[in-house]
DNA sequence: CCCTGATTCGC
DNA sequence: GCGAATCAGG
């Protein structure tokens, strides 16, 4: 595979809308990262104004709020509610890389506050059980460690929340497969 | 260790 | 021109 214009004009969409390298090198597809660098190089392309960033897995407790982050009726059914607000749903997929990075950004940073429950249960490991929420909170090994622990459903790790965070990869994935067939 | 882009240099 | 290897950095 080769530089064809149409990879070529792909490639400089994808730059320009703040993807990295990698994120291009999987979508293009029979390239590496270091060859979407190199091309970008030759091209003229490097220096963008919207970094990717890497949106982080929360792990910090936000301080017991009790706002009712109820639900909204979602029409695909199966999974977890969402919060209302302010909070887009953070599709991964087409949509995520059409949307430029600052959004991308905002929407991660706003499903993390939105996202955390109005109330921990506080459990420790030892009272974990089929339907508590196996979501870590804080870093294991300190004192104030400990796990979510609202309701799960019967066969699902984690409460309604955690789960919509937990279970919402696409893209992410697939680089991540990209990645380690290369390596 | 995960990732990012930048650079070099043999091909 | 191409891109793996490497570098520097988060």
């Amino acid at each position: 595979m080769s530089w064809t214009d149409e990879r070529v004009e792909r490639l400089k969409t994808l730059w320009s809308e703040g993807l990295s390298a990698s994120q291009i090198a999987a979508e293009l597809g029979a390239v590496t990262r270091n060859a979407v660098i190199g091309k970008v190089h030759r091209l003229g392309l490097s220096g963008r104004s919207k970094p990717q960033v890497q949106p982080a897995r929360p792990t910090v407790a936000a301080p017991p709020r009790v706002k009712t982050a109820t639900s909204r009726p979602v029409a695909q059914s199966q999974t977890a509610s969402r919060p209302s607000s302010p909070v887009r749903p953070i599709t991964i997929g087409a949509t995520a890389l059409k949307a430029d990075a600052q959004a991308e950004e905002a929407m991660a940073v706003a499903a993390v506050a939105e996202i955390e429950p109005p109330v921990f249960e506080k459990v420790t490991i030892l009272s974990l059980t089929e339907s508590t929420c196996k979501w870590p909170v804080g870093d294991p090994g300190k004192p104030d460690f400990f796990f979510c622990g609202r309701k799960s459903d019967v066969g699902i790790p984690y409460c309604a929340f955690h789960a919509r965070i937990a279970y919402q990869p696409s893209a992410e994935r697939r680089r991540e497969r990209d990645r380690k067939a290369a390596s």
